[in-house]
DNA sequence: TATGAATGAGGGTTCATTCAT
DNA sequence: CATGAATGAACCCTCATTCAT
């Protein structure tokens, strides 16, 4: 049909895959439909990607990248931990706000056999920057004492709940701030 | 050809279909291995469910009805809100650590369309739970003030997260106090 | 379920298949549905008939044997072959129309392989008959000459015409006088 | 993996479901057959026809389009009556002859509801093309008096069951001109 | 004589993947 | 680089038939 860059081919596939994956998850999503998606012959998304996996998987990879890099932007400057603890809460939400469609397609596979060394050590890099944080608002006698390993892990987990909620009900908006006051002030006077 | 009791075997289906709906997801789970798993024929399975979504339904709606009751039982004795909470947590993360399975077929087939209004019955109410016993704690002094509806939406979140991530990650485990403990008294001194 | 002699039970599924039969034909019907509409159970079904194929078999024989019966009383008294014809023609039509799933069932399934020298000696007897009252015709004087034989075949096309019409739109009568009109007079002047 | 022109693969899978369909019906006709019949993989005939249901469609379709046109030329130039009957009825048996098993297909699965006001629709066209020509045959005093439509429908009749016979029967010819003679003259002097 | 749970082959259909062009 | 017809394994589901009761 057209001639195109390759390149460009490449990223009408991607674009397309993360539009056909987040609607109808991992099995759901035909190459037919990814490629119609792209206007782009169904060869042509095996000519850029080995198979269904593969393209898959590098969809997650390359937003696994991005979201990488951002937070080691928002590491970069800190100074007061609770300002940057907040930071760090916003800027994955309105990331997840924002990607809405590929946190859906890694939560429909969770479990998912593909890619996940990869996860697992996003997860435990995001988790070692909260703890970090932590740490630093602990000795900056900021934070009350508490156990920095332990506590990180329920606020990525905390965290991940809040991202989850803002992919799946994407109308029932809540703020990122009351969010990072509950964490930082809880429930109690 | 083995001769079971009708409802030893719609049991043996069921127990079935947890795993490998949990393993594979909807789309993933083929009736045929459901039926091996149970060790039946397929016809079987079709003789106690009228097909595959029906079947899912039925899982869900099991676990949730049950759910519902044991929130039932919280509420029933309510009476220090900061204790209910606690326990409220509790039952949850304890729930979803024995019903890992369940859980994490719901998690995998989140968008997916059947029973999505029992679904979302079952979380208005859970949310409604929660708002109540915010303003009893407010009401009593115990709880800053705040907008109880937004706080209990973000506490729900923050629930997801934590049984999110026992059932991704059982391994992994930590603490139901810690988690309450968090959502009552925050990281700030 | 209710005790009935065998008899009854026999008589109830053979009605039954009569039915379904006519309604989904040969493939269509269930021998589920064929036990259920005799209100018998499945098991019972193979009590009476080795296979669905013999119980087809019975209903098609039980029912072309009822119509050799009735087309020999009608040839015992044969005394002007114009009567006669016109006699035949008629009951044919009006075992049609009063046995209309009979029919269904054999058009619906025609080609099918089973019982097929059954049907073939039906359908021979019946031409024979054909041809007696036209040789007694011709030979009276009151039919034109013509080659007996092929004349006969020709009636019964006819005639299978008509009876088809009667069976597939039973709405659309037409009188079986002018059936018989038809044939004897044709359309010339 | 055969590489044929797209239209080449489409003609045989036509070509073969008409075998395969007037042999065993429509329910009895299996896709794998039709596929295995047209020496093509099951995912070929899924390439031209949407379903089991639009291929059998597309077949009727096909022969009803072609009778229709083929009725329409001898109608043009009638002008003896009593030869455009002759060469209608000799055109609907000679086309039954030679397409023998597109009529059986249809007598199999009448009363089956796909497209049946298609056949309807034929129906009532040849019906009201006979009509036509009894009226001439009146007008011209060719003709004897008669109820011109019940007549009519009486003819297509007895067409029905010529050709019923025809296909049912392959072998016990018989002639068209005697079927026309019949229609014409009666039996009687 | 009667039941109906159980079986498993087979039916319609989809879709990841390949390859001649 | 690109196309899209073709393949065939695998999916969901039905149903004739059997057999323990």
């Amino acid at each position: 049909m057209n001639k195109r860059s390759g390149s460009e081919s490449k990223k009408r596939i991607l674009s397309a895959a993360v539009k056909v994956f987040s609607q109808y998850g991992y099995r759901g999503a035909s190459m037919r439909l990814i490629a119609k998606t792209a206007a782009v012959s169904v060869g042509a998304v095996y000519l850029y990607f080995r198979n269904k996996e593969e393209l898959y998987y590098t969809l997650i990879k390359n937003k696994l990248d991005d979201l990488d890099a951002r937070t080691g932007e928002i590491l970069r400057d800190m100074e007061d931990p609770e300002e940057t603890m907040k930071n760090f809460i916003a800027m994955r939400l309105e990331h997840a706000r924002r990607h809405r469609e590929h946190i859906l397609i890694q939560v429909k596979e969770n479990g998912f056999t593909f890619g996940i060394k990869m996860k697992k050590d996003f997860f435990r890099h995001q988790r070692e920057v909260v703890e970090k944080i932590i740490r630093k608002g602990i000795a900056s006698g900021k934070f009350r004492k508490c156990d920095a390993e332990e506590v990180s892990k329920i606020i990525i987990c905390t965290l991940r709940g809040f991202i989850l909620s803002v992919v799946v009900e994407p109308d029932a908006l809540f703020s990122p701030e009351e969010c990072g006051s509950l964490i930082l002030k809880g429930l109690l006077k």
